[in-house]
DNA sequence: GTAATCCCTACTAAATCGATAGGATTAATA
DNA sequence: TATTAATCCTATCGATTTAGTAGGGATTAC
Protein backbone atom coordinates (compact mmCIF):
# COMPACT_ATOMS: atom_id res chain seq x y z
CA UNK A 1 0.00 0.00 0.00
CA UNK A 2 1.05 3.39 -0.81
CA UNK A 3 1.49 5.74 2.70
CA UNK A 4 -0.50 8.79 3.01
CA UNK A 5 2.68 10.33 3.24
CA UNK A 6 3.84 9.64 -0.34
CA UNK A 7 0.42 10.20 -1.34
CA UNK A 8 -0.06 13.95 0.12
CA UNK A 9 3.55 14.40 -1.15
CA UNK A 10 2.91 13.76 -4.55
CA UNK A 11 -0.28 15.92 -4.40
CA UNK A 12 1.69 18.56 -2.91
CA UNK A 13 4.58 18.48 -5.22
CA UNK A 14 1.75 18.76 -8.24
CA UNK A 15 0.52 21.36 -6.39
CA UNK A 16 3.31 23.82 -6.04
CA UNK A 17 4.25 22.74 -9.82
CA UNK A 18 1.43 24.27 -11.27
CA UNK A 19 1.11 27.05 -8.89
CA UNK A 20 4.43 28.61 -8.85
CA UNK A 21 5.11 31.91 -9.96
CA UNK A 22 8.14 33.89 -8.04
CA UNK A 23 6.61 33.48 -4.95
CA UNK A 24 6.71 30.39 -2.66
CA UNK A 25 3.66 28.30 -1.61
CA UNK A 26 2.42 28.19 1.59
CA UNK A 27 2.09 24.61 3.55
CA UNK A 28 -1.57 25.95 4.76
CA UNK A 29 -2.52 27.09 1.00
CA UNK A 30 -1.40 23.62 -0.32
CA UNK A 31 -3.11 21.57 3.16
CA UNK A 32 -6.68 23.25 1.86
CA UNK A 33 -6.57 22.77 -1.07
CA UNK A 34 -5.58 19.73 -1.16
CA UNK A 35 -7.71 18.61 2.33
CA UNK A 36 -4.60 17.14 3.96
CA UNK A 37 -4.38 17.54 7.75
CA UNK A 38 -2.02 21.14 7.96
CA UNK A 39 0.59 19.69 10.64
CA UNK A 40 0.91 16.36 9.02
CA UNK A 41 1.71 18.07 5.54
CA UNK A 42 4.32 19.92 7.40
CA UNK A 43 6.34 17.47 8.40
CA UNK A 44 6.27 15.82 4.59
CA UNK A 45 7.18 18.61 2.76
CA UNK A 46 10.10 18.73 5.64
CA UNK A 47 11.45 15.69 4.48
CA UNK A 48 10.79 16.84 0.74
CA UNK A 49 13.01 19.63 1.58
CA UNK A 50 16.06 17.91 3.72
CA UNK A 51 15.95 16.11 0.87
CA UNK A 52 16.91 18.42 -1.40
CA UNK A 53 13.50 18.05 -3.25
CA UNK A 54 12.05 21.98 -2.32
CA UNK A 55 13.69 24.78 -0.76
CA UNK A 56 11.92 26.87 1.74
CA UNK A 57 12.19 30.36 2.84
CA UNK A 58 11.00 31.23 6.33
CA UNK A 59 8.91 33.95 8.28
CA UNK A 60 5.91 36.07 6.53
CA UNK A 61 5.25 35.26 2.95
CA UNK A 62 7.45 32.27 3.47
CA UNK A 63 6.61 29.13 1.76
CA UNK A 64 8.05 26.13 -0.63
CA UNK A 65 9.38 26.17 -3.73
CA UNK A 66 10.76 23.30 -6.32
CA UNK A 67 14.58 23.37 -6.29
CA UNK A 68 14.03 22.22 -9.96
CA UNK A 69 12.15 22.10 -12.76
CA UNK A 70 8.93 19.86 -12.76
CA UNK A 71 10.27 17.86 -15.85
CA UNK A 72 13.85 17.25 -13.62
CA UNK A 73 12.28 15.93 -10.79
CA UNK A 74 12.16 12.47 -10.97
CA UNK A 75 9.86 9.58 -9.30
CA UNK A 76 12.87 7.51 -8.84
CA UNK A 77 13.89 10.34 -6.46
CA UNK A 78 10.73 11.48 -5.09
CA UNK A 79 9.14 7.74 -4.32
CA UNK A 80 12.29 6.94 -2.44
CA UNK A 81 12.43 10.07 -0.10
CA UNK A 82 8.61 9.12 0.72
CA UNK A 83 7.81 5.56 0.54
CA UNK A 84 11.16 4.17 0.70
CA UNK A 85 13.11 1.80 -0.92
CA UNK A 86 11.83 1.09 -4.01
CA UNK A 87 12.32 -2.92 -4.25
CA UNK A 88 9.86 -4.81 -1.97
CA UNK A 89 12.52 -6.97 -0.18
CA UNK A 90 16.18 -5.60 0.57
CA UNK A 91 18.26 -8.59 -1.07
CA UNK A 92 17.06 -7.21 -4.46
CA UNK A 93 17.16 -2.86 -3.39
CA UNK A 94 19.62 -1.15 -5.39
CA UNK A 95 19.68 1.67 -3.00
CA UNK A 96 19.39 -0.17 0.01
CA UNK A 97 20.74 -3.75 -0.66
CA UNK A 98 20.76 -6.19 2.72
CA UNK A 99 21.12 -9.99 2.62
CA UNK A 100 18.24 -12.50 4.03
CA UNK A 101 19.24 -14.08 7.10
CA UNK A 102 17.36 -17.58 5.39
CA UNK A 103 18.22 -17.75 1.65
CA UNK A 104 21.66 -19.23 1.91
CA UNK A 105 21.63 -18.58 -2.11
CA UNK A 106 20.42 -15.46 -3.48
CA UNK A 107 20.93 -16.50 -6.95
CA UNK A 108 18.99 -19.79 -6.33
CA UNK A 109 16.03 -17.91 -4.67
CA UNK A 110 13.07 -18.05 -6.33
CA UNK A 111 11.23 -15.23 -4.66
CA UNK A 112 14.76 -12.93 -5.43
CA UNK A 113 13.85 -13.27 -9.20
CA UNK A 114 10.21 -12.74 -9.02
CA UNK A 115 11.32 -9.39 -6.89
CA UNK A 116 13.96 -8.49 -9.65
CA UNK A 117 11.77 -8.52 -12.16
CA UNK A 118 8.83 -6.37 -10.11
CA UNK A 119 11.73 -4.00 -8.97
CA UNK A 120 12.97 -3.67 -12.54
CA UNK A 121 9.56 -2.78 -14.60
CA UNK A 122 8.16 -0.40 -11.29
CA UNK A 123 11.80 1.42 -11.84
CA UNK A 124 11.06 1.73 -15.42
CA UNK A 125 7.64 3.33 -15.03
CA UNK A 126 9.40 5.90 -12.33
CA UNK A 127 12.50 6.65 -14.31
CA UNK A 128 10.07 7.52 -16.97
CA UNK A 129 7.84 9.69 -14.84
CA UNK A 130 8.72 13.33 -13.89
CA UNK A 131 6.57 15.67 -11.78
CA UNK A 132 6.00 17.90 -15.40
CA UNK A 133 4.10 14.47 -16.26
CA UNK A 134 2.07 14.43 -13.22
CA UNK A 135 1.15 18.49 -12.82
CA UNK A 136 0.63 18.67 -16.60
CA UNK A 137 3.04 21.34 -17.03
CA UNK A 138 5.62 21.39 -19.44
CA UNK A 139 9.03 22.55 -17.89
CA UNK B 1 7.56 -4.16 1.64
CA UNK B 2 6.81 -7.84 0.51
CA UNK B 3 5.32 -9.23 3.63
CA UNK B 4 7.30 -12.34 5.40
CA UNK B 5 3.88 -14.10 4.91
CA UNK B 6 3.99 -13.87 1.25
CA UNK B 7 7.95 -14.62 1.18
CA UNK B 8 7.48 -17.88 2.73
CA UNK B 9 4.41 -18.38 1.00
CA UNK B 10 5.99 -18.23 -2.29
CA UNK B 11 8.98 -20.22 -0.85
CA UNK B 12 6.37 -23.23 0.47
CA UNK B 13 5.11 -23.46 -3.44
CA UNK B 14 8.18 -23.53 -4.83
CA UNK B 15 9.33 -26.45 -2.26
CA UNK B 16 6.32 -28.58 -3.04
CA UNK B 17 6.08 -27.81 -6.85
CA UNK B 18 9.96 -29.46 -6.45
CA UNK B 19 8.88 -32.12 -3.90
CA UNK B 20 5.39 -33.21 -5.72
CA UNK B 21 5.45 -36.84 -6.72
CA UNK B 22 2.39 -38.83 -5.81
CA UNK B 23 2.78 -38.03 -1.75
CA UNK B 24 1.53 -34.65 -0.13
CA UNK B 25 4.48 -32.72 1.47
CA UNK B 26 4.42 -31.86 5.12
CA UNK B 27 4.48 -28.15 6.90
CA UNK B 28 7.45 -29.92 8.95
CA UNK B 29 9.21 -30.54 6.47
CA UNK B 30 8.98 -27.37 4.77
CA UNK B 31 9.29 -25.30 7.27
CA UNK B 32 12.76 -27.29 8.19
CA UNK B 33 13.88 -27.14 4.81
CA UNK B 34 12.92 -23.17 3.91
CA UNK B 35 14.04 -21.83 7.90
CA UNK B 36 9.96 -20.96 8.60
CA UNK B 37 8.62 -21.29 11.97
CA UNK B 38 6.88 -24.32 11.66
CA UNK B 39 3.42 -22.91 13.17
CA UNK B 40 3.27 -19.57 11.31
CA UNK B 41 3.61 -21.57 7.78
CA UNK B 42 0.66 -23.53 8.87
CA UNK B 43 -1.34 -20.92 8.84
CA UNK B 44 0.39 -19.63 5.55
CA UNK B 45 -0.77 -22.59 3.49
CA UNK B 46 -4.34 -22.56 4.79
CA UNK B 47 -4.81 -19.40 3.22
CA UNK B 48 -3.68 -20.81 0.20
CA UNK B 49 -5.57 -24.18 0.75
CA UNK B 50 -9.05 -21.73 1.43
CA UNK B 51 -8.19 -20.20 -1.88
CA UNK B 52 -8.19 -23.45 -3.59
CA UNK B 53 -4.21 -22.87 -4.62
CA UNK B 54 -3.47 -26.39 -2.29
CA UNK B 55 -5.14 -29.03 -1.54
CA UNK B 56 -4.52 -30.99 1.88
CA UNK B 57 -4.76 -34.30 2.72
CA UNK B 58 -5.60 -34.91 6.85
CA UNK B 59 -3.57 -37.49 8.96
CA UNK B 60 -0.67 -39.31 9.58
CA UNK B 61 1.48 -39.19 6.22
CA UNK B 62 -0.75 -36.35 5.11
CA UNK B 63 -0.24 -32.63 4.00
CA UNK B 64 -0.22 -30.16 1.26
CA UNK B 65 -0.64 -31.07 -2.91
CA UNK B 66 -0.83 -28.45 -5.87
CA UNK B 67 -4.26 -28.36 -7.15
CA UNK B 68 -2.71 -27.55 -10.51
CA UNK B 69 0.10 -27.43 -12.60
CA UNK B 70 2.82 -25.34 -11.42
CA UNK B 71 2.63 -23.51 -14.91
CA UNK B 72 -0.80 -23.13 -14.40
CA UNK B 73 -0.43 -21.43 -11.10
CA UNK B 74 -0.28 -17.67 -11.88
CA UNK B 75 1.53 -14.79 -9.71
CA UNK B 76 -1.17 -12.42 -9.90
CA UNK B 77 -3.31 -15.17 -8.18
CA UNK B 78 -0.78 -16.20 -5.79
CA UNK B 79 0.57 -12.54 -4.46
CA UNK B 80 -3.62 -11.33 -4.48
CA UNK B 81 -4.15 -14.29 -1.99
CA UNK B 82 -0.99 -13.98 0.42
CA UNK B 83 0.08 -10.10 0.10
CA UNK B 84 -3.62 -8.39 -1.24
CA UNK B 85 -4.22 -6.37 -3.87
CA UNK B 86 -1.88 -5.72 -6.52
CA UNK B 87 -2.34 -1.74 -6.92
CA UNK B 88 -1.00 0.65 -4.31
CA UNK B 89 -3.61 2.62 -3.81
CA UNK B 90 -7.59 1.06 -4.04
CA UNK B 91 -8.60 3.55 -6.58
CA UNK B 92 -6.67 2.06 -8.88
CA UNK B 93 -7.09 -1.66 -8.02
CA UNK B 94 -9.18 -3.75 -10.78
CA UNK B 95 -10.68 -6.47 -8.00
CA UNK B 96 -10.86 -4.30 -4.94
CA UNK B 97 -11.61 -1.08 -6.25
CA UNK B 98 -12.44 2.12 -3.68
CA UNK B 99 -13.15 5.86 -4.34
CA UNK B 100 -10.81 7.60 -2.19
CA UNK B 101 -12.55 9.99 0.22
CA UNK B 102 -9.97 13.22 -1.14
CA UNK B 103 -9.95 13.09 -4.36
CA UNK B 104 -13.12 14.80 -5.80
CA UNK B 105 -12.17 13.76 -9.25
CA UNK B 106 -10.09 10.66 -10.23
CA UNK B 107 -9.05 11.36 -13.46
CA UNK B 108 -7.27 14.56 -12.50
CA UNK B 109 -5.71 13.15 -9.88
CA UNK B 110 -2.06 13.21 -10.40
CA UNK B 111 -1.34 10.33 -8.08
CA UNK B 112 -3.80 8.40 -9.74
CA UNK B 113 -2.33 8.21 -12.93
CA UNK B 114 0.91 7.29 -11.63
CA UNK B 115 -0.18 4.59 -10.01
CA UNK B 116 -2.46 2.55 -12.56
CA UNK B 117 1.38 2.47 -14.60
CA UNK B 118 2.81 1.15 -12.09
CA UNK B 119 0.23 -1.52 -11.28
CA UNK B 120 0.24 -2.04 -14.98
CA UNK B 121 3.75 -2.83 -14.93
CA UNK B 122 3.28 -5.27 -12.23
CA UNK B 123 0.31 -6.73 -12.83
CA UNK B 124 2.26 -8.03 -16.36
CA UNK B 125 4.87 -9.24 -14.77
CA UNK B 126 2.85 -11.12 -12.18
CA UNK B 127 0.75 -12.73 -15.88
CA UNK B 128 3.59 -14.08 -17.29
CA UNK B 129 5.35 -15.69 -14.12
CA UNK B 130 3.88 -18.68 -13.23
CA UNK B 131 5.10 -21.07 -10.18
CA UNK B 132 6.71 -23.29 -13.13
CA UNK B 133 8.77 -20.41 -13.31
CA UNK B 134 9.55 -19.74 -9.61
CA UNK B 135 10.47 -23.38 -9.45
CA UNK B 136 12.36 -24.34 -12.63
CA UNK B 137 9.98 -27.24 -13.49
CA UNK B 138 8.80 -27.73 -16.61
CA UNK B 139 4.93 -28.84 -15.56
C1' DG C 1 -5.48 -46.94 20.18
C1' DT C 2 -1.71 -44.21 19.10
C1' DA C 3 0.89 -41.22 16.53
C1' DA C 4 1.08 -37.98 12.93
C1' DT C 5 -0.97 -34.64 10.57
C1' DC C 6 -4.03 -30.78 9.21
C1' DC C 7 -7.44 -27.39 11.12
C1' DC C 8 -9.02 -23.54 14.00
C1' DT C 9 -9.14 -19.77 17.45
C1' DA C 10 -7.15 -16.78 20.41
C1' DC C 11 -3.51 -14.21 22.10
C1' DT C 12 0.75 -11.18 22.27
C1' DA C 13 4.82 -8.12 21.52
C1' DA C 14 6.69 -4.99 18.50
C1' DA C 15 6.56 -1.95 14.82
C1' DT C 16 4.44 1.33 11.83
C1' DC C 17 1.12 4.80 10.47
C1' DG C 18 -1.56 8.84 10.60
C1' DA C 19 -2.13 12.49 13.11
C1' DT C 20 -1.84 16.11 16.87
C1' DA C 21 0.39 19.33 20.30
C1' DG C 22 3.29 22.81 21.54
C1' DG C 23 6.54 25.59 20.99
C1' DA C 24 11.33 27.63 18.85
C1' DT C 25 13.08 30.22 15.12
C1' DT C 26 13.03 33.38 11.36
C1' DA C 27 11.63 37.20 8.48
C1' DA C 28 8.45 40.92 6.65
C1' DT C 29 6.17 44.95 7.78
C1' DA C 30 3.45 48.42 10.30
C1' DT D 1 10.57 47.58 17.84
C1' DA D 2 6.41 44.80 18.25
C1' DT D 3 3.40 41.97 15.71
C1' DT D 4 2.35 38.54 12.71
C1' DA D 5 3.00 34.79 9.66
C1' DA D 6 5.54 31.43 8.30
C1' DT D 7 8.95 27.31 8.67
C1' DC D 8 11.31 24.16 11.85
C1' DC D 9 11.67 20.66 15.49
C1' DT D 10 10.46 17.19 19.09
C1' DA D 11 7.43 14.51 21.52
C1' DT D 12 3.39 11.97 22.01
C1' DC D 13 -0.73 9.17 20.95
C1' DG D 14 -4.23 5.74 19.36
C1' DA D 15 -5.11 2.47 15.90
C1' DT D 16 -3.69 -0.97 12.94
C1' DT D 17 -0.74 -4.45 11.09
C1' DT D 18 2.82 -7.86 11.38
C1' DA D 19 5.16 -11.88 12.86
C1' DG D 20 4.80 -15.18 15.70
C1' DT D 21 3.16 -18.42 19.72
C1' DA D 22 -0.05 -21.40 22.33
C1' DG D 23 -3.24 -24.84 22.79
C1' DG D 24 -6.04 -27.84 21.45
C1' DG D 25 -9.71 -30.30 17.98
C1' DA D 26 -10.45 -33.39 14.06
C1' DT D 27 -8.94 -36.83 10.98
C1' DT D 28 -6.42 -40.69 9.16
C1' DA D 29 -2.76 -44.52 8.69
C1' DC D 30 -1.08 -48.16 10.84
Amino acid sequence: MLSKKTKYGLKALTFIARNEGDMPVQVSKIAKSEQIPSKFLEGILLTLKKAGVLGSKKGKHGGYYLRKEPSEILMTEVMRVLEGPIAMVPCVSLNYYEKCDDCPDEHKCSVHKLMIEVRDSTLKVFRNTTLADLSNTKR
